[in-house]
DNA sequence: TCCGTTCCTG
DNA sequence: CAGGAACGGA
């Protein structure tokens, strides 16, 4: 589907894992900014994930607002984004808080369940004029 | 064996 | 981000 927004590109294998690579980025960066704040929380001594909460005005959730939205194209970010990534930012805290994370491996639990969190594709980007229909909205 | 993802690095 | 290694599932 990626594909599809790059009408003028002709994808052979290297050029598709390209495509491929980058947009992994993306997804691990989403992880890394999640590490980061938990270990943040727990050395500002947050003892509980009650206290951990994902809010539009939150400092976590304006580093991924920076990163996939800098120019905030997408007025109305899902809430189920905002659910799954407290989810998520809740898994590697109390992984930690569990001292998990002395296992080489230890993220690997928190991708397999966050990973069928995922949401489908909207049904807005799969459509070749998505960027004009976005911006018009 | 291929492909998608993560880890590490720059 | 991109490049490359390693890994694991299909």
């Amino acid at each position: 589907m990626l594909k599809t927004y790059f009408s003028d590109v002709k994808f052979n294998r290297c050029i598709t894992s390209q495509l491929i690579k980058w947009f992994s980025n993306f997804r691990e960066f989403y992880y890394i900014q999640m590490e980061k704040y938990a270990r943040q929380a727990i050395n500002d001594g947050v003892t509980s994930t009650e206290e951990l909460s994902i809010t539009r005005d939150c400092e976590l959730y304006r580093a991924l607002n920076m990163h996939y939205n800098k120019a905030n194209d997408f007025e109305q970010v899902p809430e189920r984004f905002l659910e799954v990534a407290q989810i998520t930012l809740r898994e590697f805290f109390n992984a930690i808080i569990a001292g998990k994370d002395v296992d080489p491996s230890w993220k690997k639990a928190i991708y397999k369940v966050i990973c069928k969190l995922d949401s489908e594709v909207p049904e807005i980007f799969k459509s070749p004029n998505c960027l004009q229909e976005l911006l018009h909205e």
